[in-house]
DNA sequence: TATCGCATTGCAATAATTGCAACACACTTG
DNA sequence: CAAGTGTGTTGCAATTATTGCAATGCGATA
């Protein structure tokens, strides 16, 4: 029994629904789904009853539950006393984040590390991930959150994530563009394309365009910043490429479709970023650890 | 963190021996030392100190080792409580277990069993390995804890528990034996040996033997049961070959000594065995678990 | 009946764990 | 003082466990 598949079984024991606490955890429904398996293993007993339509706690699950939200409180307990006792971490961590991560993973990063070091303080800068590996390089910032670049340098350390799925969005108003797509034969070589300036974003998009042999792209505009793209679309200037995230958490979503037929683009690597040299600094060292 | 990493952190913080402890738990101490590790990562702090001639603990060692008592009696006691919701398990449990086993996993096995499951009648039969399949084939045991044979047919489940490491041992005393070994060439087929009827370690003699090309072994005698043939080998009847376990716990073990320059011998796989059909078995399925 | 939502499974890829052997170190012995 | 013994740690290769994707089964909904 370890403590993460503890924590996935108490909050399903709470929502009782497992897409949305699979969602919760960044994990697949089919992980959780097997680590509850694992846990009934385990314990020898069934959990919750699982009749395709609901999900229910057995009695064991009730107890287990209970269980879990005093072990999962313990071990924090545990851990704000062990921190307590260590020279208490002070100072400055300076964080930098892509937009597109602040969406899907920095709240709950920074809320454990607060947790754990309550006294140290996060700087935090959000910009375009393109942004991101030059800020760690000339030591702006000690770690940033983004997308991992096609070809990382040895001197700096990753730790992977997540997988950032990208989509190819298109205006929803009727305008030149939407004609466009509409033919039978899209010359892609005309349609208007808004993208980032830089970034694995851009990298993954020429890649894209490289393989459809149309030449040149029509390129309407390089935009910094992948919520700057999506109204950009939204306005009808072209289509355009970006992290799912940021088109699902856009208030303009109602005014952008997904082309499905075109999301042949790998995702991006999402994950910690930092400089090799200074993983042995103790508020970095502290940080990656909660990260596991 | 898991419970395992965490029961072994807290016999270590006890024994502070980390030798013992791996042993005691049938671990390597390569895995012990990286488990405590792992852990000391996950706090992020020192747990013990080790300076090449004792294991001490440190402040948040001692608040980890109080933390991991309790834990782990929690967790005993929410089985217990599983266990007794469940409809409880009562009955009789035939299990056959080779005398090697016995030495070594034999305890822990019952021990944790009948915790979860006090009211199941165990009824142990010790004897030869060699006889265990067909006890588990006709049905006079429910499990065995044996050797696996070099051809289970699949009408066996199998669950691997360790690996057996076998020695061949021969005499201290002077007798005919000794002066035989001591030549620069020794003909095998004149050494004595002391064999057992059947069983996996008959299967790995023979073969051995056979590789040697020295046509027909001069068997002294057969014999069932590992411990006899270390009896007879220490009264200088011949060579013979058993389990490691077996020779170390022997009472006669100061009268034999291991010629470790025949020793490629594989070892034997030692695990639990029982009727696939009869998996399904509320108390079989119940020990199989307790097993993980 | 077709389609959707939801949990589960087969399978291949990835990540974590393991034990062996080799090592470094401190003490003990001859 | 060199060789030997007991200790915990590492490099490395092999095994095991875990993961996510895609496909499946199954009921509900339209």
């Amino acid at each position: 029994m370890n403590l993460k598949s503890l924590s996935l079984f108490q909050q399903l024991a709470t929502s009782l629904h497992f897409s949305q606490t699979a969602q919760k955890n960044h994990v697949s429904p089919s992980t959780l789904s097997r680590a509850i398996q694992r846990l009934e293993e385990e314990m020898g007993c069934e959990l919750l009853i699982r009749d395709n339509r609901s999900v229910t706690l057995t009695p064991a699950g009730e107890k287990l539950k209970v269980y879990a939200e005093q072990q999962l409180e313990q071990y924090k307990l545990l851990q704000l006393s062990l921190n307590q006792q260590q020279a208490e971490l002070t100072g400055k961590l300076h964080i930098y984040c892509s937009v597109t991560a602040a969406y899907s993973h920095l709240p709950e990063l920074i809320d454990n590390f607060r947790q754990q070091h309550p006294l140290v303080e996060i700087m935090l800068t959000t910009g375009d991930a393109s942004d991101a590996l030059q800020q760690v390089q000339n030591q702006s910032v000690d770690i940033a959150i983004a997308a991992k670049p096609d070809n990382l340098p040895a001197s700096y350390f990753f730790h992977h994530l997540a997988e950032i799925p990208l989509s190819v969005i298109a205006p929803t108003i009727t305008c030149k563009v939407q004609q466009q797509l509409k033919e039978k034969f899209v010359d892609w070589s005309k349609v208007p394309l808004i993208l980032p300036e830089s970034g694995s974003t851009r990298t993954c998009f020429e890649k894209w365009f490289r393989s459809l042999q149309f030449g040149k792209p029509n390129i309407y505009a390089t935009v910094s910043g992948h919520e700057a793209i999506v109204s950009m679309v939204a306005l009808g200037c072209g289509i355009g490429i970006a992290p799912k995230v940021v088109v699902e958490n856009s208030p303009v979503k109602e005014r952008i479709y997904n082309l499905v037929a075109y999301n042949y683009f790998s995702p991006l690597a999402l994950g910690l970023c930092c400089l090799n040299i200074k993983r042995e600094n103790l508020l970095i060292k502290a940080f990656l650890a909660t990260c596991l």
